[in-house]
DNA sequence: GGAAATCTAAAT
DNA sequence: TTTAGATTTCCC
C-alpha cells in the first residue's frame, strides 16, 4: 500500500503530494487526513496523509517508508483535515499554509505536558456554584428558537442581532449549556481586543473548569496544549480569538461569533480566510450550529439573514433600561466660517468645560493616527513619505518622523525636500497636538493619552485603562482603541474628532466601518449613572453613515449602504478579489500583473480584471506592490480563476521573481 | 525550507 | 592545487 502525503512545508514547490508506502505494522492506521513522520531528504518531516492506494505512482524504488502515523479521529481530525481543504480552495496559499492553520500544533515538537489553563485563572477565588440567571422574554424567546430547532436535529446559522447591552451573552450561555446537555461542545469566538478576563469569566462562572480561553499572547506550546485538553474531552467549552475556531473537538455542536462584524475575524497573512465565512463551513461539516452575534452586523452578514440563508434573531430592548446617549452632530466647516479654526468645535469646548466643572469624564476619540502628524507642504502639495515604504510619516513631539511600517526615523528639517519651501508642517492633528490643545484650554486638567506611541508592549495600555477608571484623570485621549469594548462608568462626554477621515480611505466597506466606529464611539459614554452625550465633529455631517450612527438606525444605515454596494456590484452583490504582487524590481511587478491577468482573461473571459496598478502603499520594505481587482457576481468563478492563476506561475514560462498574495473581500 | 552537491574564484 | 563561499539541485 502507498500514500500521498502533503509535507508541511511552507514553499510552493513543494506544495504536492509525495508517495511513500505504508508498512506492514502501520497498515489500516495511515488514512486520508491522518499526521504521520516521513523521511524527507536528509531530513525526517511531518506531514498529512491525502489519499491511500493500492498502487505507485513512481518506481517502486523510489518510495521510503512511512515512520509513524498519529492515531486519527474522524469527527475531529477529519473535519478539521477537510475544514484545511476548504481553507486551501478557498483562500490560496499552500495546502501547507492551510495545514498549519488547522492544525497549528504542528508548529513546533510537543513536549505535551498536562498544563491547565494556569493564567489568569488561578489567581483568582473561583466561585464554586453557577449563578441563576433568567432571561427576559426577548431573550427567552431567541434562546427556544435555537432549542426548537436543536431538538428537531436542525443545525443552522443563526444571525443574532442584539442592541448593546440586550443580553447576547446571556443567551450564549445557555445555547452552550444546552449542547453540553447533548454531550457535545462548544466554540466562542471573540475579537482578540475583547478577550478581557472579565468576558472569560462570564462563562466561567457557569462552565467552570470546562471553560478554556486562548489568546494570541499564549505561545504556540500553550496553546497547543489547550487544544490537547479538547481533543482529549477535558473541557467542552473553547473560548479565544479567530484561531479557535480550530479547536479540535471530538463532537462539536456549537460555534458562537461574537462581534461578528469584527475585521480582526480576517486574517492578515496567508491563507487570508475570513473567520465567519470559516465557521458557516466548519458548521456545515462538523453538523453544528453557529450563531453570528452582533448590535453593528456586518452588511454581509445581515445580508444573508435579510435573503433567509441566515435565520435572524433579535434582541431589541437593553436589558438593564440605560438610555442611549444624546448624539449631536456638529458641522466643521460652519466653524471654519465662524472663524474657528483650533480642533475644538464651540460645541465641544463647552462640553468639555461643563463636564470637568461636574468632576465627570470625558473621552476623546481621534480617529487615525498615521493620518495624524502628516506633514504636507503647504506650497506644492508634497506629502512627506518613508522612502521605503511609501507611506506618510508622522511627526513626533522629539523632532523626528517616523515611519509606523518599518520604524525608519529621520530628523524633520523645516523645509520641503522637493521645493524647498519653509511653509511645511503637520496638517492634520494627532492625539498629542489635541492633548496640548487640551492642556492649553483647560488649565490644570489630567490628560491620559492612549495611542500606539503610549502602549509599547503587550500590556501597554493596562496601566492607563486603570488609572482612567480609577478617576486619575479627567480626560482620555485615544485613537480605535479606547472605542472598542472598555467600559468607563465615570464618563459622561465622548468627543468624536474628525469623524470622517475613516470614510476617506478607499474601500467600499469605508462607511461600514465608520458606522461601526462611531456608533462604538457613542455607546462609551453614559455607562453609569449619569446621563451620556456624545458629540461627533465632521466636514461631511450630510453623509449617511454619520447621520444613521447618529440616530443609531442601523436600518437607516444597511439601506442606503446595499443600495450603493448593488449600485457598484460591491459584496453582497458581486465578489472581489485583490491580487497583490510585491518584488524588488518594480517591472517584474508589472510583468507578473500582466501575465497573472492573461491567465485569469483565458481562464474565464467574463471575469472583469482591473489593473495591474500600483497598490494604495506603493512599497514597504524596499519590496514593490502592485494590485489586480478581479470582479464577478459569484465567488466560484474568482476561486477558479485564483486556481488558474495558482497553477499557471508554477509554469517553466512563467514570469520569475514576484510574488503573489489573494484576498477575497 | 534546507541539506547536499556542484560550481567559482581567489589564496597558497 | 586547495578550499571557503556562493549557487544550484533535489527531496517521494
Amino acid at each position: 500500500m502507498y500514500a500521498h502525503v502533503y509535507i508541511k512545508i511552507g514553499v510552493t514547490k513543494l506544495d504536492r503530494p509525495f508517495t511513500y508506502s505504508i508498512p506492514a505494522e502501520l497498515e489500516g492506521k495511515v488514512v486520508p487526513g491522518c499526521e504521520v513522520r516521513v523521511p524527507f531528504g536528509a531530513r525526517k518531516l511531518r506531514g498529512f496523509v491525502v489519499s491511500v492506494d493500492d498502487q505507485s505512482d513512481i518506481d517502486d524504488s523510489q518510495t521510503k517508508d512511512i515512520i509513524s502515523a498519529k492515531p486519527f479521529d474522524a469527527k475531529s481530525d477529519g473535519a478539521l483535515f477537510a475544514l484545511a481543504g476548504f481553507v486551501h480552495e478557498r483562500y490560496g496559499g499552500t495546502f501547507g499554509q492551510a495545514l498549519s492553520t488547522v492544525f497549528p500544533s504542528m508548529a513546533g515538537e510537543t513536549k505535551n505536558k498536562d498544563r491547565k489553563l494556569k493564567n489568569p485563572f488561578e489567581k483568582l477565588s473561583l466561585p464554586t456554584e453557577r449563578p441563576e440567571i433568567e432571561l427576559n422574554e426577548e431573550q427567552q424567546r431567541v434562546v427556544d428558537t435555537f432549542f426548537a430547532d436543536y431538538d428537531a436535529g436542525e443545525r443552522r446559522v443563526y444571525m443574532l442581532k442584539g442592541v448593546t447591552g440586550s443580553g447576547k451573552t446571556l443567551c450564549y450561555i445557555r445555547m452552550i449549556e444546552k449542547v453540553i446537555e447533548q454531550g457535545q461542545q462548544a466554540i466562542v469566538l471573540i475579537p482578540e481586543i475583547a478577550l478581557t478576563l472579565q468576558n472569560i469569566m462570564r462563562f466561567y462562572r457557569f462552565f467552570g473548569e470546562r471553560v478554556s480561553a486562548i489568546n494570541s499572547r499564549m505561545t504556540p506550546a500553550m496553546r497547543r496544549d489547550q487544544f490537547e485538553r479538547a481533543r482529549r474531552g477535558d473541557i467542552s467549552v473553547m473560548i479565544g480569538p479567530r484561531s479557535a475556531l480550530f479547536t479540535p473537538f471530538k463532537n462539536l455542536g456549537l460555534i458562537i461569533v461574537d462581534e461578528e462584524h469584527e475585521t480582526s475575524y480576517n486574517s492578515e497573512h496567508p491563507p487570508k480566510y475570513h473567520a465567519v465565512d470559516v465557521a458557516v463551513e466548519r458548521g456545515k461539516i462538523n453538523g453544528a450550529s453557529v450563531v453570528l452575534g452582533s448590535a453593528t452586523p456586518s452588511v454581509n452578514s445581515y445580508y444573508h439573514a435579510m435573503n433567509g440563508d441566515y435565520t435572524l434573531l433579535t434582541l431589541d430592548k437593553r436589558a438593564k433600561d440605560a438610555a442611549l446617549p444624546k448624539v449631536t452632530v456638529v458641522d466643521m466647516r460652519e466653524e471654519l466660517r465662524n472663524g474657528n479654526r483650533s480642533m475644538l468645535s464651540d460645541t465641544l469646548f463647552h462640553a468639555i468645560k461643563d463636564r470637568l466643572s461636574r468632576h465627570e469624564q470625558v473621552m476623546l476619540f481621534i480617529n487615525r493616527r498615521g493620518v495624524a502628524g502628516t506633514v504636507s507642504c503647504r506650497e506644492c502639495g508634497q506629502v512627506i513619505k518613508c522612502s521605503h515604504c511609501d507611506v506618510p510619516m508622522s511627526l513626533h513631539r522629539d523632532g523626528f518622523l517616523y515611519c509606523h511600517y518599518c520604524g525608519e526615523r529621520i530628523v524633520f528639517r523645516r523645509e520641503c525636500p522637493s521645493c524647498h519651501s519653509k511653509l511645511i508642517g503637520t496638517m492634520r492633528a494627532g492625539t498629542e497636538k489635541i492633548e496640548n490643545e487640551i492642556i492649553r484650554n483647560f488649565p490644570g486638567v489630567r490628560v491620559l493619552r492612549m495611542d500606539a506611541d503610549t502602549t509599547k508592549g503587550p500590556d501597554g495600555f493596562r496601566p492607563i485603562l486603570l488609572a482612567f477608571n480609577a478617576h486619575e484623570a479627567d480626560v482620555l485621549i485615544g485613537t480605535q482603541m479606547i472605542v472598542k469594548g472598555h467600559d468607563f462608568p465615570g464618563v459622561t462626554l465622548m468627543g468624536v474628532l474628525a469623524a470622517d477621515l475613516s470614510l476617506n480611505v478607499p474601500d467600499y466597506t469605508a462607511a461600514e466601518r465608520t458606522y461601526d466606529l462611531l456608533l462604538q464611539a457613542c455607546g462609551r459614554s453614559g455607562r453609569g449613572e449619569n446621563a451620556g452625550e456624545a458629540i461627533i465633529q465632521t466636514y461631511q455631517p450630510e453623509n449617511y453613515a454619520i447621520r444613521a450612527a447618529a440616530a443609531g438606525d442601523y436600518k437607516a444605515f444597511y439601506d442606503e449602504e446595499t443600495s450603493f454596494r448593488s449600485l457598484m456590484d460591491y459584496p453582497p452583490f458581486g465578489h472581489m478579489l485583490s491580487v497583490l504582487i510585491t518584488s524588488r524590481e518594480e517591472d517584474k511587478c508589472i510583468e507578473m500583473g500582466k501575465y497573472v491577468k492573461a491567465v485569469m482573461k483565458q481562464a474565464d473571459d467574463k471575469l472583469f480584471v482591473a489593473g495591474p496598478t500600483v497598490s494604495a502603499i506603493s512599497k514597504i520594505k524596499d519590496e514593490y506592490r502592485y494590485e489586480l481587482l478581479v470582479k464577478d457576481s459569484t465567488i466560484e468563478r474568482l476561486v477558479k480563476a485564483r486556481k488558474a492563476a495558482d497553477r499557471a506561475v508554477l509554469d517553466s514560462n512563467a514570469p520569475k521573481g514576484a510574488d503573489i498574495w489573494y484576498d477575497f473581500t
